[in-house]
DNA sequence: CGCGTGCTTGAACATTATCAAACAGTGTGG
DNA sequence: CCACACTGTTTGATAATGTTCAAGCACGCG
């Protein structure tokens, strides 16, 4: 854990520590409204593959129930997950030609499939609907470069604070409890870290009385605030 | 090193290892062409603060020449830099309202300064335009999410191979050396390593024979099929 | 009730971090 | 022009965090 480089002349002021969910600006409900017609409901069962890596990037989904998880693998097999995709979040938005990442499914899932041709229509006749997709990916990165921190510079304890904190407040901020659809190896995956590890920070979090672990996928928040110490490194 | 989870029944195909660039579209030299008469020439001294996080986003930059990092820290001081910023690149595009990261040059840099109210004016005179820096963020966002991968699974060495290959190729594809403008502490804390584990892994390749290194600065790559099977991860 | 999958726990090991010292390159002043 | 000092880099020895390998456990389902 502990110290990176000694500190610059030209140091910034620190950050929130933990994972920030992706904003929605207000339009969104317009936004909503005037696509979901364009689009028709799918169901991917838990285990399923919705999007093939590399494959032409010919559809735009839109959560609505239920988990997926985007995957990039290596070579010998590692694995890592890029992202969970919970409702209200778009898939496949941020694409040019092909797809860059697997999509698959973790729970039961709903989304609307829009294909991409009219989807992108839809963005070019209507300047505010291109400016608010413009505002999510640039959430998505902002996301993604706390993630980077969180892998680059938190201890696998901070890691899991910050990660069940961020699914919590992604669900309903403030919550006291979350439940977690996604497996052990799938949060491993996410947080680049064994299941082992996982299981014994989870553990550690559990003796120290700050969660609660009610079942396996249930997480209690009982002492929040300590949990947000954590979770933003101190 | 090695093993992530088992592979599941949907599991994806593989992917290229090391970073990709950030991908610029065809009509990048009209849509800049437009842009250069809106900005103003400006330096940035080796050292100095460009930007700091939380400011508002007010200006958009374009590197000329020279570099900048990105960077983000913890309440405690540990430092992760989410990105280099190199000749070509845009600097707070993907910002709304307020900077998410201090931005600090590496190098003494020229770049362009343009207000980012007539940047975003031009945006909208162009819906060509809007599509182009869609883009480019999309391409930022994939990187990022290569760098995901690289922080949660590659090991030490994998890290610093992809890091080597990718700078050299945002700088000219296919080079066959690389002149890094930063010190061995921002690459620590790009690659979430430390400097002696850059050091000592640097002296690895040397060793190897896949790299020499006749400068502190100056990597020649003298067996880049290596190297690239290393960043790959195997 | 028993089996299977996924989770937890334990012990040994590995990789990378930390602490410490030597070294190199660059710029300054004598 | 050389000696010196400063900063950044390299190298070495030790320690820590997390991984790997190996059992056990528990919950859900047939």
């Amino acid at each position: 854990m502990s110290a990176a480089a000694a500190l610059q002349p030209t140091a910034s002021r620190a950050r929130a520590g933990y994972l920030t969910p992706v904003p929605t600006p207000p339009p969104a409900a317009v936004v909503g409204a005037g696509l979901d017609r364009l689009g028709t409901v799918t169901m991917i069962e838990r285990g399923r593959m919705l999007i093939q890596e590399q494959d032409p990037a010919e559809h735009v989904f839109k959560v609505l129930s239920g988990a997926l998880r985007a995957v990039r693998l290596l070579p010998d097999g590692r694995r890592y997950i890029t992202e969970f995709l919970l409702p209200g979040d778009y898939v496949g938005l941020a694409e040019n030609g092909a797809y860059s990442q697997t999509i698959e499914a973790v729970a039961d899932t709903k989304a609307i499939k829009y294909s991409r041709r009219r989807f992108d229509a839809f963005l070019d006749s209507d300047a505010r609907a291109g400016r608010h997709f413009f505002g999510l990916v640039c959430g998505e990165l902002s996301a993604a470069q706390d993630r980077l921190l969180l892998l680059g510079r938190k201890s696998a304890l901070e890691r899991m604070a910050s990660f069940l904190l961020a699914i919590a407040d992604r669900r309903s901020p403030d919550a006291t409890a979350v439940d977690l659809p996604m497996s052990r190896s799938d949060i491993a995956d996410y947080l680049g870290l064994t299941i082992e590890t996982v299981s014994r920070v989870l553990g550690q979090l559990r003796t120290r009385e700050i969660i609660d672990v009610p079942t396996v996928s249930r997480i209690v928040f009982t002492d929040r605030a300590a949990l947000e110490d954590i979770g933003a490194g101190e």
